[in-house]
DNA sequence: GTTCCGTCCTGACGGC
DNA sequence: TGCCGTCAGGACGGAA
C-alpha cells in the first residue's frame, strides 16, 4: 500500500507530468471516490474544468495540486489501494477507475484508480498558515521529512501522552505520514517495543526513534527514485516497486536481521505488530 | 481534553 | 468446486 515514500514518488510524477497543464474535463465514475467533496460530483467537475494545475505538494500521505492562483487545490489521499496514473487517453479503462481528468493539450490523462475506495479526491480551499495547506488537513502535524517538523516539540508532546508508543506514531495530529509498516520498522531500528508507554520514554530514545523513522523512509525513497523516467511505472501508488528490505514487518517466524531471533506477530488495534522479542523487549507488566 | 474502538471496502486466501 | 470467514489497514466519528 502507498506509504509516505510512495506518495512522494507519486508527487514527483505528478509534478513532472501534470503540473502546468489545464484541465479540460473531469469525470467521476464512482461517487465514493469523492465522498468528502460534499457538494457532489457536478460541483467537483465544475471546480476543476478550465483550471491550470500548479506544482504538486505533499504532507504525510496527502497530496495536492494547487489550482490557478493557488487559493484552492485538488487534494488526494490514496488510502490503501489508490493509484494516480498518467496514461494515454486511448488506453483501456482500468477495472477500478474512479475519477478521470483530461487536459486541454490533448496529452495523457490523469486517472484515479482505487480497488477498495479507501482513498478519495476533493477540491478544497487552501488555508494560509506558515505553509499553506488544504483546509481539511490543517489538524495534521507536519511529517518528519518536512523542514517545519519540530523535533523538540514532538518530543515534548509525545512524553505528555499516556498511551503506547506505536499508537502515538500512528496519530496524525502528532506526526503525519507514518503507517503500520514504517512504524514497526522504525521501532525495530530504535529497539523499542510497540507497547512502551510514551510518558516514560527518554529524550535520547525519542531521538533514536525519529532517526529510525527518517532513515527507513529515506531508504525507501532512495530505492523508489531509482527508475524515474517511465510514465507508467512511477506515477502511481502501487506497492512492490520499492524493494523495501523490511526488517520485521510481515516477517513472522523469520530471523531478525540483527540477532537472528524469530520475529513475532502480535495483534494490535485489529491489525498486526511485528517485532523482535530480543531487540525490542516488551515492557514489564504489559501482556 | 484525551484515549480508544468500530466502521468503511474489496480481493486474496485458507479451511471445510 | 464452491462457499464462507478472516485478514489487510488510514482516517474519522463518536463513545468512554
Amino acid at each position: 500500500m502507498p506509504e509516505l515514500p510512495e506518495v512522494e514518488v507519486v508527487r514527483r510524477g505528478l509534478d513532472q507530468w501534470v503540473s502546468g497543464r489545464t484541465i479540460a474535463k473531469a469525470e467521476v465514475l464512482h461517487p465514493r471516490a469523492i465522498r468528502r467533496h460534499l457538494p457532489g460530483a457536478a460541483e467537483f467537475a465544475a471546480r476543476l474544468e478550465g483550471r491550470e494545475v500548479r506544482a504538486a505538494e505533499r504532507r504525510g500521505k496527502y497530496l495536492w495540486l494547487p489550482l490557478g492562483d493557488g487559493r484552492d487545490a485538488l487534494m488526494a489521499h490514496l488510502g490503501m489501494s489508490g493509484q494516480l496514473l498518467v496514461t494515454d487517453s486511448a488506453s483501456p479503462v482500468e477495472k477500478h477507475l474512479r475519477v478521470r481528468l483530461s487536459f486541454t493539450d490533448g496529452g495523457p490523462e490523469l486517472r484515479f484508480v482505487d480497488q477498495r475506495t479507501f482513498g478519495h479526491l476533493l477540491v478544497t480551499e487552501m488555508v494560509d498558515l506558515a505553509r499553506p495547506v488544504p483546509a481539511p488537513i490543517v489538524h495534521i502535524a507536519p511529517d518528519p521529512l518536512e523542514e517545519s517538523f519540530d523535533d523538540e516539540d514532538f518530543t515534548r508532546r509525545l512524553r505528555a501522552r499516556h498511551t503506547e508508543v506505536k499508537r502515538a506514531l500512528l496519530d496524525q495530529s502528532l506526526i503525519s505520514g507514518v503507517g503500520n509498516i514504517y512504524a514497526d520498522e522504525a521501532l525495530w531500528r530504535a529497539g523499542l517495543h510497540w507497547a512502551r508507554p510514551t510518558e516514560r520514554l527518554t529524550r535520547p530514545k525519542i531521538g533514536e526513534l525519529l532517526r529510525g523513522v527518517r532513515e527507513v523512509m529515506a531508504d525507501a525513497l532512495d530505492q523508489g527514485g531509482t527508475s524515474f523516467d517511465s510514465l507508467y511505472v512511477n506515477v502511481n501508488g502501487e506497492s512492490g516497486y520499492f524493494d523495501r528490505s523490511l526488517a520485521v514487518y510481515g516477517r513472522r517466524d523469520l530471523p531478525c536481521g540483527r540477532c537472528g531471533t524469530p520475529v513475532v506477530r502480535e495483534p494490535f488495534m485489529n491489525r498486526s505488530s511485528y517485532s523482535c522479542p530480543r531487540c525490542q523487549v516488551r515492557p514489564r507488566g504489559r501482556s
